[in-house]
DNA sequence: ATTGGCAGTAACGTTTATGTAACTAAAAGC
DNA sequence: GCTTTTAGTTACATAAACGTTACTGCCAAT
């Protein structure tokens, strides 16, 4: 996401954009909502991002107080990332947007002559990201 | 926002950024949120998106089912976007972005020692977007 | 006849975001 | 000594996203 250049302070939706904005912030930190995931489990949860991009996000993520980085000098490298303070406020965001994707996917299935329209905006893969659970912090 | 080729269906977050993933688009809808506003008047209210993109991200919000197009067969022009049915379901997402930008900016202006590291991410210019008032349909 | 406003569209150019492949360090296990 | 594991990094490449400028059609007013 290209930062914008413009907006003072007005527009709070604009300010937010600029920490969440881009494809994936909001995808890394669903993942985030049950605690503190290490690196490699990220990468494997959300098999499409490659884990260059990951690691970027996650700095600006961290940059910008919103997670936490926790780097343990084990053996074979351990870091995890969990929400800070202020990043829990991102979680209304979440939430709401989980909603938002249910219903925009109950209002496709339901009517079959949407269909079309919106299938194109969902180009299906095999692989998947799995939902968001209660608990599955091991490995 | 590049498309995702991924996730099947379980990740509702990743669903709903193919509807409202971008720089623009919850920016637009923001606009909408009092009701129907038309082009021109975007236009002026988002000073920084060129009429162009402005122009597609309208159609593809429209195309998706998230707002719907008024054209009125006047002698100068006149067309009106609004909020659909399904569209009122970002309301939601909309209010918890404003609720975390507001968060984020007095997390910023309260704590001076991170104010170097969040500084960069609002590089800011003189044009501003007013922020969202209760009625304004006028132009 | 010319100009102005509105809502675009077309052609073209730039920037940002994202991707791929190869590489690193350090300790553990074989 | 060699391989494996983890969490990266570096260099390079491409595709999306975004932007600028110029142009259109139509009617009304000058």
């Amino acid at each position: 996401m290209k930062k914008f250049k413009a907006h003072t302070s007005t527009c709070p939706i604009v300010y937010t954009m600029t920490y969440i904005g881009g494809k994936w912030k909001p995808i890394i930190l669903g993942r985030l909502l049950n605690g503190a995931v290490r690196f490699g489990k990220l990468a494997v949860q959300i098999p499409d991002i490659s884990r260059k991009i990951l690691t970027e996000q996650l700095k600006e993520l961290e940059e910008d107080g919103l997670i936490i980085r926790h780097s343990y000098n084990e053996k074979p490298p351990r870091v995890e990332y969990e929400l800070s303070g202020i990043g829990q406020t991102v979680i209304p965001v979440l939430m709401a947007m989980t909603e938002l994707g249910s219903q925009m996917h109950e209002a496709i299935t339901k009517h079959k002559r949407r269909q079309d329209l919106f299938a194109k905006k969902i180009p299906v893969k095999a692989t998947s990201i799995p939902a968001i659970s209660k608990k599955d912090s091991r490995s």
